[in-house]
DNA sequence: TGTAAATCCTATTAAATCGATAGGATTAAT
DNA sequence: ATTAATCCTATCGATTTAATAGGATTTACA
């Protein structure tokens, strides 16, 4: 399961992309649009500019925009900075790995062998998907 | 992330599977070869129980056993007894589905969109793995 | 130059979940 | 009877989650 942050910020993402014209656009807006609590919102934009996905601009008529072209910002690092690791078990994590204190030997690990496949699959839909892609798939219809 | 539950259980399943000519095999023994907490291992033996994956045999010389063959136990059914949904979001889930309270319209939610593509792909891996198969594939190698 | 509107920062909290741990009741083989 | 196993219920400490609170700082604009 995904956290609400990490759902919260998708959906935030894809407002500021589908509104580009409109940024910089405030939390405030976002957060009345998407249904979202103001002050939850706040922090998540925050991890996101952080993070460097979004940039900022300060005191009246600020908000958040877009750092990049969002035909070049993929899913993959979006969730990176959102949920952390892509992979279900630390031990086939390739940005946060982690060995296991129970496992002697990883290879022969039935949950490894399974979670390392679920993790490609994963990566493959994450790695191909834009944010400009998902937010005309998901508004342009 | 997968819980610690989800990961043991796989693990002790694996172990059943390999030495399946020895079953039925006690929660002490899976408990030691893998490493696993023997209270912890208990409670998810016995989730396994009462999910319908494992059989067991009480008293002296008892242990668990699995209760079909392995052929036809698929890692989906495992994930979903012990992790819950294999969806990421309530509102894509096929057997927990829970509607959002944040939206107004699913089909233009792109968090929706992204998590639905990505239930899909990590179904296709655990729908066709089986239980024998994982264990050949981590044991024999 | 003052005010409104925004980001930014730090801290706290209530609730839920996780990963165990504890203690014993029950059942069956020898 | 004894031993070795499942089975059942309850508790617990630590961590994470999803907010909430309060204010400091910055900027546009009248």
């Amino acid at each position: 399961m995904i956290s609400k942050k990490t759902k919260y910020g998708i959906k935030a993402l894809t407002y500021i992309c589908a509104n580009i014209d409109k940024s910089p656009i405030p939390t405030s807006v976002i957060a009345e649009e998407e249904n979202i609590s103001l002050k939850f919102l706040e922090s998540i934009l925050s991890t996101l500019r952080k993070g460097g996905i979004l940039a900022s601009k300060k005191g009246k008529k600020g908000g958040y925009y877009l750092r990049k072209d969002p035909n070049k910002i993929f899913m993959v690092d979006i969730i990176r900075l959102l949920s952390g690791p892509i992979a279900m078990v630390p031990c086939v994590s390739l940005n946060f790995y982690e060995t296991c204190e129970d496992c002697p030997n990883e290879e022969e690990c039935s949950t490894h062998r399974l979670m390392l496949e679920i993790r490609d699959s994963t990566l493959e839909v994450l790695r191909k998907k834009s944010l400009a892609q998902l937010t005309e798939e998901s508004r342009g219809r």
